[in-house]
DNA sequence: CAGCGCCCCTGCCCGC
DNA sequence: TGCGGGCAGGGGCGCT
């Protein structure tokens, strides 16, 4: 479900509720999420505060005096702030369950999803010691991306994908912003300029800025802290419109496969 | 070691 | 209406 902007602003809307909050327990329901939920977790959350709520990459990060809670919502999780009396449906798989009353709820249909328990520095910590800059800080610039991308053979929609070379550009936002940047996503990621480069990151900031101003409004079954949909009315320029018509040109959209995802793009104007 | 493909899992949509 | 196949927004991991 969740690209980048429907991460931060599920980050955003649950913060206020949970920050300060003391966990009184933990209920896992089923915790085969993609790793299997530590049997401590319980116990290494029970009775700390919630002292900070962050994002790295597409990690949701609940920081406690003893460690950090990594939160994935992987394809389709979702977290939403709910009353205890709230009925648990199909896929609610935890509760965090705070003092004040409030429970924070994790659902997730396809539990590609993840809560990891993170002891100490999270840049030693093996799934954040090598990812990439964000793509919305400073670090990520032209001249990081361009030195990055030299004698790279892999297309530049698989290069701007990987997680250590930029984290959170999924494939939604990989397709927008090489449509809006004129680049075919089979170029190799090493053949191209820095004047391309120099586009790529700006549309890459701006379409993500953008999507996470207007919410996070991408995706059509996603919900908010609050459990409201998005009003899926962004418009995506290519993601989703095979077939149709291109809004610069008019030729018709094209599909291609890059590492077994769906790939739009046009045909005269991507080169 | 760069790069590719596999897989985890459920839901949904399409064609027969 | 039922069923099988394919596909979906992620991303770590094992292999070549």
């Amino acid at each position: 479900m969740p690209e980048l902007p429907e991460v931060e602003t599920t980050c955003r809307g649950i913060a206020p509720h949970i920050i300060g909050a003391t966990i009184e327990k933990l209920v896992v329901r089923n915790g085969s999420l993609r790793w299997p939920v530590d049997k401590n977790l319980a116990k290494y959350l029970k009775n700390k505060n919630i002292l900070s709520v962050s994002r790295r990459a597409k990690y949701i990060l609940l920081g406690f005096e003893n460690g950090q809670l990594a939160i994935h919502l992987g394809m389709s999780g979702n977290l939403r702030i709910v009353s205890p009396e709230e009925t648990v449906k199909k896929h609610d798989h935890i509760d965090v369950v705070m003092g004040k009353g409030g429970v924070l709820r994790f659902h997730d249909p396809r539990r590609f999803g993840a809560f990891v328990w993170v002891e100490g520095e999270l840049s030693s910590h093996k799934l954040f010691k090598d990812l990439g800059p964000e793509p919305l800080e400073d670090a990520f610039d032209l001249d990081y991306l361009f030195a990055c991308s030299r004698k790279k053979k892999v297309s530049v929609k698989s290069f701007i994908m990987n997680a250590h070379v930029v984290v959170g550009v999924g494939n939604i936002y990989a397709n927008e912003a090489l449509f809006m940047s004129g680049i075919h996503p089979e170029r190799f990621a090493g053949s191209i300029s820095r004047k391309r480069y120099l586009r790529l990151i700006e549309n890459i900031k701006k379409v993500l800025s953008m999507a996470v101003e207007r919410g996070g409004t991408t995706l059509k079954d996603f919900t908010n802290a609050e459990g409201k949909p998005g009003y899926f009315s962004q418009q995506l320029l290519v993601y989703g419109r095979k077939g149709e018509p291109c809004v610069e040109c008019g030729c018709t959209l094209q599909e291609l496969r890059i590492s077994q995802r769906s790939t739009i793009f046009c045909k005269k104007c991507q080169k």
